[in-house]
DNA sequence: TAGATTGTTAATCGATTAACAATC
DNA sequence: TAGATTGTTAATCGATTAACAATC
């Protein structure tokens, strides 16, 4: 099987086709066209056909796309029909959010353990997760198929974890720290900078008010 | 003054080239060429030129760019030499973790209150910041100047709460619910889908073993 | 002045949209 | 069959990169 290479402006949308083809499943609907569904996403029914033909044809002429089908395709292109073990380093509030989000569960996101410095989270679990002492930590990876470690420690100790980790063999990185990972390039990072997007925010309104000045 | 518009993409890469240049700035480097910085961020030094020129010339040929001018500049383009005072809507986990990140303080993001429902929660404090049950909201809104909302509760509930914060003037939002918003189009919107970065993760790991079974 | 490096125009590349033949 | 809607090719649009004259 031949594949071209996929953009990543297509993978960024994925997420969210699936996201919209959940709810039209919870809502009962069975069939929707690349019209429809444009309709309710805000882009184009190009747009949607383009990317899902980046990956087969998953629509059938004159019917549309069926709900249920594309959503489990979709779903299976992103890696959710398999499970994925993962950690956080850093049971501080971010980590511990993350760790009660219960809703990665859901697509496959199994949280093993929680790993942080501080003496007074040791014994302490979140929906009977442990958190662990970071000297455990070498440890517990020898030990478990942990594929994905989600970082949410402070900026001055992203670095010397992050070695630790692929040092110990994880080859996937969720990186919550406001600083850009520069790992061996098959160790995939996937970050999220709050404040980057509260900057973004923020510009847009300054834009705003700017133009209202005139 | 005239302005072209400016893309999406390019406001997207300013909080990155701030980070950068803050980093250069506490490191003592009182100056840089396009050309060093595009090989620290691994961006064309052609893009950093023709993203920065979009707002105007901060250079100078044959020196390169000022660190601190340049940091400075990015920073009010970014509206970063403002303050806007913000509250949290839901303070559990994730709205705890937001409203205990200071960081956010040193970028001129002040945080005013935070609400939730939950009684339990009546009369705690975080970093000295109030939190406040939902109904105290709309008088609150009246009586203090809050520029930006962040929604850190359920799905379920982020369509009726983001209504009242748009008739009581709330005119930016900072979106962490798992769903879009549809809202009048003077307000202003940025999404946090934490799930959709995790499915990215996801996506790049399958793509990954894939290869490699080859 | 000579060297360095910007600002900016032109060329290329990639992504989005439009159009329509294929087909259910 | 007629109508609907996909899959896909072609056209357009926009963003990135290359090149270089301007200038510090």
């Amino acid at each position: 099987m031949e594949h071209r290479k996929i953009s990543r402006a297509v993978i960024s949308r994925l997420p969210r086709y699936h996201r919209y083809l959940g709810d039209l499943l919870e809502a009962g609907v069975e069939r929707i066209s690349s019209n429809d569904l444009s309709k309710k996403m805000n882009v184009t029914a190009s747009q949607i056909r383009q990317d899902l033909n980046n990956f087969g044809g998953f629509g059938q002429q004159g019917y549309g796309y069926n709900v249920k089908y594309l959503y489990t395709e979709i779903g299976k292109i992103l890696g959710l029909n398999k499970t994925h073990n993962f950690i956080i380093i850093g049971a501080g509030n971010l980590g511990q959010a993350l760790a009660n989000y219960a809703s990665f569960e859901k697509s496959g996101f199994i949280l093993k353990s929680l790993f942080d410095v501080n003496p007074r989270l040791e014994g302490m679990s979140i929906r009977g997760i442990q958190v662990r002492m970071m000297d455990e930590l070498v440890d517990f990876l020898q030990n478990n198929e942990i594929e994905i470690a989600a970082l949410t420690i402070p900026k001055s100790k992203v670095v010397e974890v992050a070695d630790l980790l692929v040092a110990n063999g994880i080859k996937a990185i969720w990186n919550f720290a406001h600083m850009d990972l520069d790992l061996p390039k098959d160790v995939i990072v996937e970050s999220v900078h709050l404040s980057d997007s509260l900057m973004q925010l923020s510009y847009n309104i300054s834009r705003r008010k700017e133009a209202k000045k005139k």
